[in-house]
DNA sequence: TCTGAGCATATTGTATGATTATATAGATCG
DNA sequence: CGATCTATATAATCATACAATATGCTCAGA
C-alpha cells in the first residue's frame, strides 16, 4: 500500500500537520494559523501548503471555509481507514488498544474471506497460494517467513474476487505489518502456526467454505494468544 | 460521510477526473494531457486542477512525475474504501455485480459488529439503539423507516466502541443506502424485519454476542433474499 | 557496433502576487 | 427588539515566473 510519499514537499507538509492532527497536538475544534502565516511557519510557500490543506480535507482531518480559518475536524469525521491516516495513526500512539481494534478488523473479515474464496477461487488464485504455501514450508529464517505469510494472506483475499476486500486487507494488514513481524521474531519456533496454513490451503483447494472459514479463524485466535505474550501450544502436524 | 462536495472549484474538477477514471473513459496507463492544456480543457486555473490532481493522487487513481506526466494507475492501487471512489463507482457502473459485494462486506461485518457490541457498549450506547428501535415501530411511512433503520445499524457499531469498523460501515452503508430505500419502497410491508432489530436490540441488551450476532445475521440473509426480489416470508414476531 | 556519460528538453513542482468569492460580525434601519 | 445591510477577514481562484527532475537522445570512446 503506497503511503503518503515525502519525495515532495507537499508530502512533507502533508505528513507533518496530518500527524500534528492525528496524535492529538492539534485538537479538533482548533483553527489553525492562516494560510500565509502557516506558510511562512513552515518555510513553504502557499502553493505548497494548500496542496497539503487540500489533501488532508479529503481525509476528513480538517475544514476550511473562508472567514474563519481552516479547523480540525472532529475524530469522527476522520477516514479512519484511510492508509495515511492509519500510518500516522501507528506512529504516533502505538497503544495495544489500537492495535487490538486493527486485531479485530481481521479476525472479523480473514475467516470470511476464506471461505469466499473456497467459493469463487479460480485456478490461477490457487496456484498463488499454494506458491506462497510452499514459501513458507522452505522459509529458513523470520524474515522469509514474514514475507511468505504475507503473501498467504493476501492471496486469500485476492481469492474472494471482491476488491473491496483486498483493500481492506492491504490497508489493515500494512498497519498490522510491523507488529507481525515483531512476533515471529519473538516466537521461538516461528513457523508453528504453519498446520494452520495447511488447512486454509487444503480447503481452499477442496472448495470447502466452512473448513476454510474455521482454519483461518483458529489461526487467528492463536496468533492472537501469541502476540499477547502467552505461550503457543505446540503443533507438528 | 462526507463526500467531494461540488461547492468548491477543485471539487467540481477532482469529481469529473475521478468519474472519467473509475468509469473506465479514461484508462490505467493511459496518461493524461499536460497540466496546462487540461486545465485550459477544463476552463479552470493550472492552480485548482493541480489541486484536483493532489487529491486524485491520496485516493491512489492517478501518479504525477516530472518530464513523464500525469497517468492512471492500475484499479489494484486505487483507494476502494474511499468514500468518493465508492461513490464515484455507484454512479458510473451500478452493476449487480458490484452491489453484491457491498453486500458481501456488509454480511461479513455486521454480525460481528453485533456481537463486538454486546461485549462492549455501554448505557447510552444501548439507549441510542433502543431509540432508534422505537423509532423503527413508529415509522408510518418508508422514509421514516429507512431513516430509523440507517440510525438502528450505526447504533450497533458506535456501540462496538472500534472507529475502524464505524467508518467502515459508514462507507458501504453510504454507498448501498439508496439500494435500501428502493428496497423498502418495493417492498409491501416495509416493517417485515422489525423482528429481527428487536431480537438484536434485545441480544445487545442482555450482553449475548452469539445471539446478536445469529439475529443480525438472520437479519441480512433475509434482507438480501427481498432486495434480489425474492418474497419474503411474513414474520409477526 | 556497442556502451556509457552527459546534455537537451518536456513536464511537473514550487513560489509569488493579485484578484475574487464567501461567511462572519457588527452597524444600521424599521 | 429584530431584520437587513455593510464591512472585513479569510480562503478560493487566477496568472506568471522559475526551479527541479526524469526521460531520451547524442556522441565520444572502447
Amino acid at each position: 500500500m503506497r503511503v503518503a510519499s515525502a519525495r515532495n514537499l507537499h508530502g512533507h507538509v502533508t505528513q507533518q500537520l496530518g500527524v500534528r492532527i492525528v496524535s492529538g497536538q492539534l485538537q479538533p475544534g482548533e483553527v489553525l494559523p492562516r494560510e500565509e502565516t502557516l506558510a511562512e511557519q513552515m518555510q513553504v510557500s502557499r502553493t505548497a501548503l494548500r496542496e497539503a490543506m487540500r489533501v488532508l480535507s479529503a481525509k476528513g482531518l480538517v475544514e476550511a471555509r473562508p472567514k474563519v480559518g481552516t479547523r480540525v475536524r472532529e475524530e469522527r469525521y476522520w477516514h479512519q481507514l484511510d492508509a495515511d491516516v492509519l500510518a500516522w495513526r501507528c506512529a504516533s500512539m502505538p497503544t495495544t488498544d489500537f492495535v487490538q481494534k486493527l486485531g479485530q478488523m481481521r479476525e472479523v473479515f480473514e475467516p470470511a474471506a476464506a471461505a469466499f474464496a473456497a467459493h469463487r477461487r479460480d485456478a490461477a488464485q490457487l496456484k498463488q497460494l499454494e506458491t506462497a504455501y510452499r514459501a513458507m514450508e522452505a522459509a529458513r529464517n523470520t524474515d522469509e517467513w514474514a514475507q511468505a505469510d504475507l503473501q498467504f494472506h493476501e492471496a486469500v483475499l485476492v481469492a474472494t474476487n471482491n476488491e473491496l476486500m483486498i483493500s481492506l486487507f492491504s490497508v489493515v494488514e500494512t498497519a498490522l505489518g510491523s507488529f507481525f513481524v515483531e512476533s515471529a521474531r519473538k516466537s521461538g519456533d516461528f513457523k508453528y502456526s504453519l498446520p494452520y496454513h495447511q488447512q486454509v490451503c487444503e480447503a481452499i483447494r477442496q472448495r470447502q467454505p466452512e473448513l476454510a472459514r474455521d482454519a483461518m479463524q483458529k489461526m487467528i485466535v492463536d496468533s492472537r494468544a501469541n502476540m499477547s505474550g502467552k505461550r503457543r501450544t505446540r503443533k507438528s502436524a
